[in-house]
DNA sequence: TTATATTTTTAGACAAAACTAAAAATAAAT
DNA sequence: ATTTATTTTTAGTTTTGTCTAAAAATATAA
């Protein structure tokens, strides 16, 4: 897809980049309210800056319905989680930053703006199809590899899944998996569930250990 | 030394770097008009910022009398500059961008806010001590390798020289010395000089061309 | 279904960083 | 030493993105 050029600011794009990852989850629309929490602005801000993207044709709004993104906000939306994913995957495996440090950084990096600089970022970590947390990069094209994924806590007994991402990619969630030695690809073999709390006991490394619900539901697995 | 922790913005940063890299020129003070020049904005607009940037104790500003840094405004222009030298590198050495397209993507790249992120950067470039022009990269504690450079129009006739540097780093100039096969490190032996316009003749990778005295007073050599 | 609560939008204000136009200070020139 | 020219500063706007407070629309509940 050809988009024609359009000068975002930082602004524009963290609201679009919320934008898409809300109406992943809504794809009907997504609320006023949703975006001001995940910004950490307030409402009428929001409903300022939905006119302004609906006038650049980013977005659909219409007054009191909430917003979906046009194909063109679509598109400009995966490219900036692109370098996002991107930018994580050079700060861990280039410079040895740890999985939990990266994100505050990459979403400062991921507003650069220089379509070379992301291919040639791209090119040189290997055309990577997934970011430190398992999550997916879209390629230059906007396309992304999908793996169907199941919660840890969805799984059946007795078989074996592999760590694939994290729903939560919060530093204490990684900090966390971290003492407990789970990293991406750790493999699982979940032996028991117990039925009153759905603790499970997994063997990882094989080595026994016990994980709560909480935690399972938080581990996306294949 | 210690910086206690300053929130600065891309703008204040510009000016920062600009009045650095002006009172190397004009240590005794810079001139409102000439950080205008420099930042293509208008005198009224650098005079406001000077008041900023005075109050925040990073310049000593009085009226109509140009301004210094202070050492606190002169560490921290050099942190900037450090940023921007060692993004060129990384630029270069790693994503294989030729040098005269690297300074528009590492004037934004020098905004990014992290020491670890620069610091282990330096590092994972080899803690370099000059930039893709030849520039000297200050470390993390602003020190700065210094080399005595010549002008090229300067050196003795049949004394050979390397190419360290260059005082014009425009894209355009740039290009000639890549089409003239002219790099960092190339040696010149300077074995005429026209009296009449200062054209040289030199040799250079074991062949003789003439050199202008506009090209040979924009390169550095040693 | 009418009242209450929640969400969203409007209206007006503010701070940052730029601008224009005019005034003031300094420098240069006769 | 005045006059003229240049540089710099002030004063008042503008734009972007935010805010608060109040009004309007929608959703929920008795």
């Amino acid at each position: 897809m050809k988009i024609n050029f359009l000068l975002m600011t930082t602004s524009e794009e963290n609201y679009l980049k919320v934008i898409y990852h809300l109406s992943l989850v809504s794809p009907k629309g997504v609320n006023t309210n949703a975006i001001a929490g995940m910004l950490d602005t307030k409402a009428s801000s929001v409903t300022d800056m939905l006119k302004k993207l609906s006038d650049k044709e980013l977005v659909v709004y219409q007054k009191y319905q909430g917003v979906t993104l046009t194909s063109k906000g679509f598109h400009l939306a995966k490219m900036i989680v692109r370098k996002h994913r991107l930018w994580e995957v050079f700060l861990v495996d280039k410079l040895n930053f740890s999985w939990d440090e990266v994100h505050d950084i990459a979403e400062e990096l991921e507003h650069i703006k220089s379509d070379s600089l992301i291919n040639k970022l791209d090119k040189f970590l290997g055309f990577p199809d997934f970011d430190p947390h398992g999550d997916p990069i879209p390629n230059a094209d906007g396309e992304i590899k999908k793996v169907n994924k199941l919660l840890l806590s969805e799984v059946e007994l007795n078989k074996k899944y592999r760590c694939i991402g994290m729903k939560d990619s919060s530093s204490d969630f990684l900090k966390y998996l971290d003492k407990q030695k789970i990293a991406l690809g750790s493999t699982f073999l979940v032996k028991e569930k117990e039925s009153f709390d759905d603790t499970l006991l997994v063997e990882i490394n094989s080595k026994e250990i016990t994980i709560s619900n909480k935690i399972a539901t938080n581990l996306y697995v294949h």
